[in-house]
DNA sequence: CCTGCAAAAATGTGATCACATGGCGGCATG
DNA sequence: CATGCCGCCATGTGATCACATTTTTGCAGG
């Protein structure tokens, strides 16, 4: 077994970083995930490294990777930030999406056990949970945990680093829009794949993984132009240089 | 306009790095991808920094990135390498890379200029000059140009770096299997590309780009599957911890 | 009151050091 | 002669320092 990088998929078959940096790393890439932090805003290094109680080594190191994964991005200034989004990279992110995730969940299926279905099952008893709860960090987690257990069902899957890559770059926007959506739309999707999972049916869960991807975009995807109005989201210009905190 | 890293994509437009570390991990990019390294064999900090005559810390950082970005692999020991490469792995890779591109080709096409059709086809007599003078690095290169170029065509397009990941991962392997290639068979089908190109049709452009790559690797799985015999490729057990050089 | 310049503070980058971990070989013991 | 233990060496990790670049602040001149 290789060290990871603490990812998503780590996380959610739970593992436990052995250096500081994979410490940061997961933190970071989970605040990232959950929109916790402001896109434009300029992350600094001894700025984190201050308020994570750590040396300016980790961040730096964890910073580097995250930009590589393209979660955050390195301006001429030398400084790092979460990329503005605009719509043309907004579809590009979910384009993507649809290709990647909907030929790995195809891909997944040989690999998918009972036990898979049961884990996925789990996560969607979560997401209602948080949902009722209006627990919005959990109910954006359990929704990527859902469809990282399933691409994780391959062993070595060489989708799911790219998967979560593009779950990086779309997360930050998720959280600003979630709160105008109705509510209840990824449940249908979510039981449509899991029926299909049941059946063995893949081209079922193709359809299904990609009009979850599509239902639970289109509502962001208008809050995005709406906000388009006032230019690119966040981060037009240099973002203040607030030192994070 | 942002600072790269110094991409693939970066180098075909022709941008300088500013910092130490985007030379090494340039330079680190490019060996990789030309297969210059050997795959299992152990990369050490301090070894490829005194190789180069920088001190550890840039290339701790171009190491973290290529980890970042699947090139190389962390070890639970620590170390680093380039990561084995099987046979369900390098299936995932392939249909990761078709998927992709096909649909980032498709993508590219609205943006798609005389100009660009131009730089394709220099790449392409680049690649069959280098197939006469036997030069595989330039072929390999020219070849990965030849897509980068094209895909690249988008603005801030969201393929790019998801499809330089997969490249970085076949790189290793490719070169490895390339004399035992016959030789002509990609060049039909970017002419088919180009024609495509020029008609703008965007399906014939998809299958041209799917069967080019599905015609490129075809030999080299056999190559591996030949290899397999001996179990994975290069690095099933920890490789040895000579320093690079 | 606005503008532009210069000093000062903040930040990223590169280098170096101290320490913990892991790998390797020698050595003793059976 | 084989095997297991112990110590040394190489290496990754974290911390810190020096320096160049960038950003902000303060002030003078219009």
């Amino acid at each position: 077994m290789t060290a990871t990088g603490l990812s998503i998929a780590a996380e959610v078959s739970g593992e436990d970083p052995r250096t500081l940096q994979q410490q940061v790393l997961a933190g970071l890439r989970r605040r990232i995930l959950l929109g916790r932090i402001e896109p434009g805003q300029a992350l600094t290094i001894r700025g984190l490294a201050a308020e994570l109680g750590v040396s300016a080594q980790p961040v730096r190191e964890a910073l580097r990777q995250l930009v590589a994964e393209r979660a955050l991005e390195l301006m001429d200034n030398r400084r790092v930030r979460i990329p503005p989004m605009t719509i043309e990279r907004f579809d590009d992110l979910i384009a993507a999406r649809i290709v990647l995730e909907a030929e790995a969940a195809a891909r997944a299926m040989p690999y998918v056990t009972d036990e898979i279905i049961a884990r996925m099952e789990a996560e969607d008893a979560v997401i209602d949970e948080a949902e009722r709860a209006r627990d919005y960090d959990r109910w954006i987690g359990a929704n990527f945990a859902f469809h990282a257990v399933l691409y994780g069902a391959v062993p070595q899957s060489a989708f799911l680093p790219l998967i979560e890559s593009l779950w990086l770059q779309v997360g930050p926007f998720l959280r600003r829009a979630i709160r105008t959506i109705s509510g209840h739309y990824t449940v249908d999707r979510h039981s449509e794949a899991l029926a299909a999972l049941r059946r063995r049916d893949t081209m079922a869960l193709r359809i299904a993984i990609e009009a979850d991807i599509r239902d639970g975009i289109a509502h962001i995807g208008s809050t995005l132009i709406r906000s388009e109005a006032l230019g690119e989201i966040s981060g037009g210009v240099h973002g203040p240089s607030t030192t994070s905190r």
